[in-house]
DNA sequence: ATGTCTGCAAAGCTTTTGCATCGTT
DNA sequence: AACGATGCAAAAGCTTTGCAGACAT
């Protein structure tokens, strides 16, 4: 009945996932996690590493950003926006001034030139909401 | 040689799977569409689906939504973008008034309430273009 | 002691692909 | 006749899951 409880028990697994992923900024895949987390836990299994990025992600601790097929994870959790390098699949966060407005000083090395752009907007629709 | 020849051929699976999908807008995946078609040509293979739909997507007559891990078709084909209903998952097109404006009355049955949102900036990074 | 978490491997789901054959041009 | 498209089935890529044993509390 612990606090922590909602956070589930604290495994060695948990703990290195969360300390690979916690300051990165390149929006790794589960793949890539596994490959930097098994240089430490040279046992660990990519189904565990998945089950733990689900974990901080449903504790808020993690964001998923689906790319193509994959899902990136991303440590930063405040709502924003991402830019993608269409030529080296990078990706950069975009954080906002105020809702919806995009603060342009921003853009990676003030070098990044956009092409395209899409956005989805999530809620209920009227038949759901009645 | 000929202008249509960058449409390729003219077989009955290609017509049958547009005219499937051009008057819809309930954004099928290609497992809904292959379904769909089925019922006026028995043997059309899903693989034939795919192939037919990446055919209209190349020559500009389908647009991909990229919905948790599957792809959507949509035959509008201006940009525009997405309401998504978390609730009951449909997704209803979202028009723009002039880049970057969205135009609130075209909010479905003007009931639709937003809770998230989330943008992709496509482009060429720094390092990229140099 | 209890029940969660792990490693392993198998299965799942969507999409792609190899290949022999069919059908358009 | 030529070669692009099809049907079928297998494979691929990513993610999830069943299970028996290990571990945290």
């Amino acid at each position: 009945m612990a606090a922590r409880h909602k956070f589930g028990r604290q495994t060695k697994q948990l703990a290195t996932v969360w300390q690979t992923i916690k300051d990165d900024q390149s929006h790794p895949t589960a793949d890539q996690v596994y490959e930097r987390v098994r240089r430490q836990l040279p046992n660990i299994s990519l189904g565990t590493v998945y089950r733990n990025l689900q974990k901080l992600v449903a504790n808020n601790r993690l964001q998923v950003l689906m790319l193509g097929r994959s899902q990136h994870f991303d440590p930063l959790v405040e709502r924003h926006h991402h830019l993608i390098c269409e030529s080296c699949d990078r990706v950069f966060d975009l954080l906002l001034e105020s809702p919806g407005e995009i603060r342009p000083a921003l853009l990676p090395e003030d070098g990044f030139t956009i092409t395209a752009h899409h956005s989805a907007f999530y809620g209920t629709c009227k038949r759901c909401a009645s």
